[in-house]
Parts: structure tokens; C-alpha cells; sequence
DNA sequence: GCAATCCTGTAACAAACATTACAGAATTTC
DNA sequence: GAAATTCTGTAATGTTTGTTACAGGATTGC
């Protein structure tokens, strides 16, 4: 990671001329907001003009301002989505491994910043028995859309999974239309399979609810319901927990909306299981909700 | 002191047109950085026009775009100059729903109570690339398996995901021995065919690791490896969640373990993509690893 | 002490921006 | 089903912005 600006400016102060120290320091005290405004808007706060500012900019090696900006902006987007910064808050590490923190504030956070009513209002309408639901996820995501499809056809009917070879995703786009749903899981590297699929249902009418990372899929462009989830975690890898933590909260909201036939229907498929496999009622080890 | 926007937009989704609501959710997913550039930028994050960006800002009550920016500003200065004011909002249930609040107790639980030699001592045996790891998961867990498989194989070869038609697991003993390790994830209602196939794999050799339920699968018994995960949440449902922590937590733990190999192999694979479709590089819409 | 060089602010200018007007599409109401 | 209303994007426009050119003052070197 590149040096902070701000202390490449602390440490180059004595080469500064006057008029640019002047500059540096009202920078440095209201570091970065300062320089995230007009070239005007600094310049007064500094007492010079606004050529100086661009000079001052120059000198610290920015073609323009407008490169500078976007230094300030991308050490300020970092410093905001760094939970590292803001796990010293957190005086618990369970496990004592900073992973295991990182994927509990990712969970946390995600559920903090969601809209409820997105929550709610999506689970409502996937316990809507008159839809038909699809679920479509990518190469990493295509787990969570599978466990989504497995809960949801046992609490309700017509219940689609689109998998297996991309090429026949469009032949499972034939009838799609109003009365479908199309839940999309899609993280970075976005999958133009998806996208293409998305968009596709979309202009025939269905409705799409996009789960995707903090960055949004361009899924989310045509989406109704957009649920972002934290995926950042120190790791090669980004985290998918956060987003499986929002598909187990729809599957309990679908449940919680269709108790009644959920419970009907859960205890039909015991009465088949156990019919079928009676070996099954064994297996029972721990309590049963 | 004035109530977050943040706050007062996610309140008002449902007010919003659809257009708007696409600006709300690309202001929320980057906030307040995503209001703090040009309308134009706005405009383009949310796939809206530039009018219907000032339309939502006024809608929120702003008289116009530079007010917006200025309320902007002003939340982020306070932010960046209050870190009291940050860790007071982290005791605040994520979303005040109890689900939720389970959600996280069960990861932090789950690897607060697991023995750290466990994880460490398993992710170790799975990097080892003498050994063919094989995952099985059941009727909820098999997306896990997935998962697990689909990172796995990007940093190791000789990854087999036990899958498809459970009359075929039998053909995938053949030849299983003291070189494999087999990961299975078995969560009530524990499964028969897995527990027999683990069983199976232990007698031929095989290490056994298991990811299951504080109730303890019966693979248990024969495991060497054993990774209890909390399920339990205020839903007719067990949760996954835990299990998909362990599970993250595992492959960030071999990534470390074969850190100079796995850079290998993931950039190969980078090489190979861009080969097979160029396009996919222009899909990078956040930053990237 | 003078010439050369550097620093700095003012003014001008081209580009970018926020905003408004307008028209077509979509939705709602009767 | 048609009229009224609302929504939305495109185009135009006035304003603001970043940048450059230029000139005067200050500093440095001989």
C-alpha cells in the first residue's frame, strides 16, 4: 500500500515555499476534507491563490487537482471501509484471529446498513405462492443460491434453481415474465452469464432482487431490491458469509410470512421421509425445533 | 444533533420512485462517498439521469445539489474528528432484529469455543498436496461443499467435490486411502449416506474431518478432525452460518499455509481467463485483491 | 548595484458543472 | 378506454471551476 499523503506532506514541509507551506498546513488541519472541495475553498482557508494551490499540488507530484483529489478520496474510501481501523473498538477478538473478527463485523455491519423494509418487503414477496422463484448464483455464489432453493421449496412451491451448464440458463429463461422472481447472487468477478440472464428476465417482466457485494454488481442497475453485504476480510479472498447471512434471513422471513403452509408442508415431506425411509427417525441425536 | 441521512433515506425507500430508489441504494452502498463527487458520477453509479439525481435530492429536501454535498461534509467532518461517536453505534443490535443478533453470537460462539490447534492443524493436513482432499456435504450443506471445493481448487490441485447422484458416491471410494482427507459436512437431520460413506473412507484410511452441529453428527466417531458449529436461531430453521465461517476460515488458512503456490496458481488462472474471454477484466467495477 | 531567476496574484479562457425547459413514456384516475 | 398526472431522459443554458498567460515584486548570484 502507498505511503498517506499526509505524511509525505509532514515530511517535505521544508521544501515547500512560503505561500505552499501555507497551503500544507491548512491541509494538514483539516486533513482530508480540505482538499475535497474547490481549488477556491482551499485557497482561502490557506490565504493564497488559487495557482498556488495548483502549484502546491504540482510540487507534490499531481498532474492536476483533480489527481489529487482522487488520492484524497481513495485514502478516505479506504480509511472509512477499513475495519481494521475500527476493529481496535471490538476488544473481543473471538478466537483471538482477526478473520474471525472481520467476518462478524462484516455480518454486523451488512445488517446494519440494510434497508428493513428491503428485507421485509423482499421476503414478502418471495412468500408469494402466486410467483414463481428463481435463484441464480456464479462460480463462488452458486452455493448460497442452491441453499436458498433447497429451504424455499420445502416452505413453498415452484421454487427454481438455475444451474448446470451455462448454456442451457437460457432455455430456463423461456415463460419467465410477471409473475416470476429472479434472486441473483452475483460478487466481483461479476459473471456476464448473470448479468446477461438478469437483464434479460427483467425486460420480460420479472422482477429481480440482487445480492451482491459493497461495490454492486451492474445486476443491481435493473434490480428492485438491491441487498449489499460486507465481503472484505484480511485474505486473499473476499467473504461470502455476509451474504449467506442475508439469504438465511430471507428464508426465515419467507417462513415467518407463510407459517402456516410452511408447517403443512414440513410435516407432509416427514410423513413422506418416514415413509420412504423409516431408518430416518433414528438419526434424530440432538433436539428438533 | 441532527439525524444521520443515511438513516433518513433508508426510512424513506419506500416513498421513493423507482428511479429514486436507485439513486438511494447507490448513495447508501457508498456512502457518503458517492455523494461527494459530481452529479454526473451520481448519475452514472446509480444508472439514472442527471435531473433525476437532483430530483431525489430534493426530494430529500435539499434546495439544491450543493446543500446535499454540504450535509455530506458535514456528517463525514463529524464522523472523522468523533471516534466515540463510532464505537457507541456498535452495541446497537445490527438491524434490532433478534436473527440476526444470533446470527453473529453463533460465528463469534462457534470460534470462541473451538480449539485453535483444531482449525490450524486441519487446514495444515488439507494443504498438504500430497493428499486428495474429497468434500461431501448433505441436503443443506452440499452448497457448502461447494463453496469450499470451488476456492479450494484454485490453491491446490486434487480437489474432489463429492456431488451429484448419491447412488454415484459409492463409485468415488474406489481408491480412497491413507492419502485422502475427507472433509464432511453433516448437519441434522444427519444423513445416512454420508455417514456411511465416511465411515467407509475411515476404513480404508482415510482422515475424516467433520464440520457439523453442537449435536454432534455421528461421523463424530470416527472423525479425526471435529469442528463444532452453533445452529440454533429464532427460526424453525437451523442456521449454516457457523459452518460457513469454519469453512472460510479453512480456506483462508491453507491460502496462508501454501501462500507462494497459491499466488502461482491464481495467477495462472488469471492468464488463463484472460485468454478464454478478455471481456472479463472489464467487469472489475470495485477494487480488487 | 544590476541582471537573472523565482514567486505570486490577477485576469482571461476553455471546460465542466448544476440546473432548467421540454417532450415522450408510463402510470393513475375516472 | 381515454384523459390527466407523474416520471424520466435529452438537450440547452447559465454558472462555476480548473487552468493558463502574464506581469509585478522579491530574492539570489555575480
Amino acid at each position: 500500500m502507498e505511503r498517506p499523503l499526509l505524511e509525505d506532506i509532514r515530511d517535505r514541509l521544508e521544501e515547500f515555499t512560503a505561500t505552499e507551506r501555507k497551503a500544507a498546513h491548512a491541509l494538514l488541519a483539516n486533513y482530508p476534507m480540505q482538499g475535497l472541495g474547490t481549488v477556491a475553498q482551499f485557497a482561502e482557508a490557506a490565504g493564497v491563490s488559487s495557482p498556488t494551490i495548483l502549484r502546491f499540488v504540482a510540487r507534490l507530484g499531481f498532474p492536476g487537482f483533480a489527481e489529487f483529489q482522487k488520492k484524497l478520496r481513495s485514502e478516505l474510501e479506504s480509511q472509512l471501509n477499513s475495519p481494521l481501523a475500527r476493529s481496535t473498538t471490538l476488544p473481543d477478538e473471538p478466537g483471538g484471529d482477526p478473520l474471525v473478527s472481520q467476518l462478524v463485523e462484516n455480518v454486523r455491519e451488512t445488517f446494519s446498513h440494510l434497508p428493513k423494509g428491503e428485507l421485509t418487503g423482499l421476503a414478502r414477496l418471495l412468500a408469494d405462492e402466486r410467483k414463481t422463484v428463481h435463484l441464480i448464483g456464479g462460480r463462488f455464489t452458486d452455493g448460497l443460491a442452491r441453499y436458498m432453493a433447497a429451504h424455499l421449496r420445502i416452505v413453498r412451491p415452484n421454487v427454481n434453481h438455475v444451474a448446470g451448464q451455462q448454456g442451457n440458463w437460457l432455455d430456463q429463461l423461456i415463460g419467465i415474465g410477471h409473475k416470476d422472481v429472479v434472486v441473483v447472487f452475483d460478487i466481483r468477478r461479476y459473471q456476464t452469464e448473470i448479468i446477461q440472464f438478469a437483464e434479460a428476465a427483467a425486460r420480460q417482466g420479472a422482477t429481480v432482487a440482487l445480492i451482491t457485494d459493497s461495490w454492486m454488481s451492474p445486476v443491481g442497475r435493473i434490480a428492485s431490491f438491491v441487498l449489499p453485504a460486507r465481503v472484505a476480510v484480511p485474505s486473499p479472498w473476499d467473504s461470502s458469509l455476509a451474504l449467506m447471512a442475508i439469504a438465511e434471513v430471507l428464508i426465515a422471513g419467507v417462513t415467518r410470512e407463510n407459517q402456516q403452509r410452511a408447517q403443512e408442508r414440513m410435516r407432509f415431506l416427514e410423513t413422506l421421509r418416514n415413509e420412504i425411509d423409516p431408518s430416518t427417525e433414528e438419526r434424530r441425536n440432538g433436539p428438533d425445533i
